[in-house]
DNA sequence: CGCCAGGGCCTCA
DNA sequence: TGAGGCCATGGC
């Protein structure tokens, strides 16, 4: 496991996330920047992060990137906003209801909230709120399935144990290892997979059948 | 034109 | 508790 981390970050390098905007121009407070790295979190959903960025932009120049401002907004303001992440209708409610949850911020809360699973939630926790749960993706399941270290049918829960038994518990090793694996999903592990080039070739049976 | 992207909810067995 | 349908835009 931490030799595929270390690979990866050898050929691919740092990622650096989140969070997106560049905080020079603006002085925008840490707590300003976790709530953009949420509202991330839930636009990303199945949605290319391209598309994301242009709705972020969107909400920034509007001023519409705060709780408050998304709280007080109506449902059809933000999402004529977003429009362009897609699902543009449940996003905006999901938006609006995290926007308005006033809990403490834990995993249990956050799943609670209608529009936030699993990855959702572990996304927010690791990179908004760095708390060390390791984020779960179609990626990581598919990349791992093929590297044969697991099945492919395990839950969400049973990989993302699997992940915080093998990693040392350390939320930049987290945040990175999980950026790794997206983009190595992107570039090589797609679903029709590019094995000849891919740097973890030579430790996945995967690559060997397919020449 | 078809396919898919940094998922999650609902329904129905 | 798991499979299948649904949500939707934009890039290639």
């Amino acid at each position: 496991m931490l030799k595929v981390y270390n690979k990866l970050l050898k050929e691919f390098g740092k990622q650096h996330w989140w969070p997106v905007t560049n905080k020079t121009e603006d002085q925008r407070s840490s707590s300003d920047s976790r709530f953009e790295i949420c509202v991330g979190a839930i636009l990303t959903q199945n949605t290319s992060w391209q598309n994301v960025e242009k709705a972020i932009k969107n909400l920034i120049e509007s001023n519409m990137l705060s709780k408050e401002a998304i709280r007080n907004a109506t449902i059809n303001k933000v999402a004529k906003l977003i429009r362009s992440s897609g699902y543009y209708k449940q996003k905006a409610k999901k938006l609006k209801i995290f926007a308005s949850f006033s809990g403490s911020i834990s995993r249990e809360n956050l799943l609670s909230l209608w529009g936030i699973g699993p990855e959702t939630a572990d996304s927010m926790l690791l990179y908004a709120y760095n708390k060390p749960y390791f984020v779960v993706d179609a990626y990581t399941k598919r990349i791992f399935t093929r590297l044969g270290m697991i099945k492919g049918d395990e839950s969400y829960e049973e990989v993302r144990a699997l992940f915080e038994k093998k990693l040392p518990k350390d939320v930049e090793i987290y945040k990175e290892f999980h950026a790794l694996i997206v983009e190595l999903g992107k570039r090589y592990c797609k679903k029709e997979p590019d094995c000849k080039n891919c740097p973890l070739k030579s430790d996945c049976g995967h690559a060997i059948k397919h020449k």
